[in-house]
DNA sequence: CTACATACGTAATAACGTAACGCCGGGGCG
DNA sequence: CGCCCCGGCGTTACGTTATTACGTATGTAG
């Protein structure tokens, strides 16, 4: 459970987690940027590094199908291995969710190839309930 | 082969499904460019168009996380929808497969989420059988 | 002190993708 | 036939996303 299993964030750490936090919803490192530019950011790079560390501790996750990032749901992501995401192409909207049966398939299929399995990218791409038209 | 659910190409569609099946892997948007420069192509939007009624046909497939295209692996493609790729990162290989109980698994939570599902994007990242070191 | 590692700042550039315009050829149809 | 529409095409220009390269500062281990 383990609340802290990663070293405290630095400066630019924190400021783009606040923000992808704040946000309550996917940003693009650009937008990120132009969020941070008061805060003394000048160049997409500072964005990239600290964006690096964020997915690498598990806090970020990055929607590569949206080329966008999204701060993890869980708190402390435990299950940051095992992240899916369902994005509503309408409103924008991501909810992240655990498919763990599915992950378990998936990786018996890889045990079955001798794939060595390192990460996995799932991203379901639709309308979400409230976007769907009801009549 | 070719079951032809789908219109005849035109040139440039079929010199872009050309390039992507003679590589047999990836290519990204840039490099079939620069494969078709002595075909006559200029412009990267040649093959984006292209590309775009490709993988409406279900010919191709994007590969978000690499942001690259594949020929799909099955000759006339029936199962478009249900793609998923491992991809080895030491030696770029691509592996088509078809994880047909994991999608279900998926499709079921979308039901219970009221989520209408439209595309499904399933990246594995890790080492092939070839590159894992065997001792 | 030196050596090494990590974070950071900045500039420049590479890689990926799209908007906007206009042209052309083939149907449908009055 | 003359007209319109539409899909594909070519070109220019531009917007967005990501990285390379280089230099600085700080901390810690030997």
């Amino acid at each position: 459970m383990s609340v802290e299993t990663h070293p405290e964030l630095t400066k630019n750490q924190a400021l783009v987690f606040g923000s992808l936090s704040d946000a309550g919803g996917p940003l693009t490192a650009y937008a990120i940027l132009d969020l941070l530019r008061d805060s003394g950011f000048r160049a997409p790079l500072q964005v990239y590094r600290a964006l690096d560390k964020l997915v690498e501790y598990g806090m970020v996750h990055r929607l590569e199908s949206l080329n966008a990032f999204v701060a993890c749901s869980h708190k402390g992501c435990s299950s940051h291995g095992t992240a899916a995401f369902a994005i509503c192409e309408k409103c924008g909207e991501v909810s992240e969710f655990t498919p763990v049966k599915a992950m378990t398939l998936l990786q018996d299929w890889t045990r079955s190839e001798g794939f060595q399995l390192s990460r996995t990218t799932i991203e379901l791409r639709g309308t979400c309930r409230q976007c769907a038209v009801p009549n």
